[in-house]
DNA sequence: CAACATATGGGCAAGACACCCCATATGGAA
DNA sequence: TTCCATATGGGGTGTCTTGCCCATATGTTG
């Protein structure tokens, strides 16, 4: 059986080397590259064709997501597994769409990493634990849901509206007030955000935000 | 001449693999030790007394700053060289003023990184060069300002530990029970806190605590 | 139409929070 | 030694939050 030809991408000198000590000692894999940008990666796949590239989701130029997408049509049978530091739902469903068969934190273990890049190799998928449950939420919230589009970001734009004022630091009653409507309101809106993302407390409701990207903590 | 006993502590499995094989390629370091949380390098590095810490801002648990400013107390025989994907300048300063004589980003050429190491081991301070301006133009503006002590509204100890709890989302009551002290205690540090840094709310505290990197945000 | 999501609001209760008052003990700086 | 910062805690008061009950009006969609 020939050894997995895998390029390397990312963007840190020190990620690629560990990535790539990592790899070689594995006897069925072997490191075909290295770029440490999306073009790079792009423009190296086309050329060496590899089985399997290893894809961090944040990289200058052009980041991981459009890379797998473009690998997507321009090197349809090299298999991206995502490697990330997020373990947000939107990079992972972005990378997911994008057509990546793994995703992987940075933080996991190398043998994990490995894994996904078998399964990858054999066009299967893996995806670390942390993370596919996502997945199983968002298929079954699909399927409750009657299917449909990926916007079912849960929330409401009155919703949204209110958790961002909330992040902001703002009361209940200053939120009102700025949108002319009652306080009883505004709390409600906050209930319902608090019960569709399972949070309870304005704290959680602000670090959610945060890492939603939803306000500037400047 | 001995070599240089060096500490790894990052949460990143991959980033402490990288950094492992890049260092023991050089004949003047050795790696005595890793860690993957800011607790277990305070405690290692309790133990082992290495000469220098290599340590990342971002961690679990205890994160690099508060292990740095530990470290300071706790074995300051040891020099610490942050390593960081932030080139942020409030984790800069903050890393600064806890202690650490280096501070490279991780995108740095292993290079850097060494050339850090070697520097911090004899004491001297290495700054990656994006990072080093950011000092410059502080020193300008203290000087300018005309005042000595940066001591003006630092947090104690104590507040620094119940701010990073408010912040994880725990309420008064919980924080109080795992430090095993009053609810009313617990309250005091919170009003000196927010006094001393002017905020008058959870969700601002919070954010200042995010700002300035005593949580992780997870 | 019926069912559902969305946005709007009122009432109520328990508890959490923010901001005051007060006090004691300790250890270091003036 | 006196003063101050730190850490500890009790009391009280009023506001804010959270969670749960209820309701109505307006859409969309099966």
């Amino acid at each position: 059986m020939p050894p997995i030809r895998v390029l390397i991408a990312d963007d840190q000198d020190i990620v690629r080397t560990g990535l790539k000590m990592m790899l070689m000692a594995e006897e069925d894999i072997v490191i075909i590259g290295e770029a440490s940008n999306g073009h790079e990666a792009v423009q190296l796949a086309r050329e060496l064709a590899p089985d399997v590239v290893v894809m961090d989701v944040a990289m200058p130029d052009l980041n991981g997501i459009e890379a797998t997408r473009q690998l997507g049509e321009l090197c349809p049978k090299c298999a991206v597994v995502a490697l990330t530091i997020h373990e947000d739902q939107q990079y992972f469903f972005q990378m997911l769409h994008a057509g990546a068969l793994g995703y992987v934190p940075k933080r996991a273990a190398p043998d994990d990493l490995v894994r996904a890049i078998r399964a990858a190799s054999e066009g299967h998928v893996f995806l670390f634990s942390s993370v596919a449950s996502l997945l199983a939420s968002d298929v079954l919230s699909r399927i409750e849901s009657g299917e449909g589009e990926l916007n079912k970001d849960v929330l409401t734009e009155r919703e949204r509206e209110v958790l961002v004022m909330i992040a902001e630091g703002m009361m209940n009653r200053e939120i009102a007030e700025r949108l002319t409507i009652s306080v009883k309101t505004v709390e409600r809106h906050r209930e319902n955000i608090m019960n569709k993302l399972n949070l309870h407390s304005r704290t959680e409701l602000v670090k959610y935000a945060i890492r939603k990207g939803f306000i500037d903590l400047k």
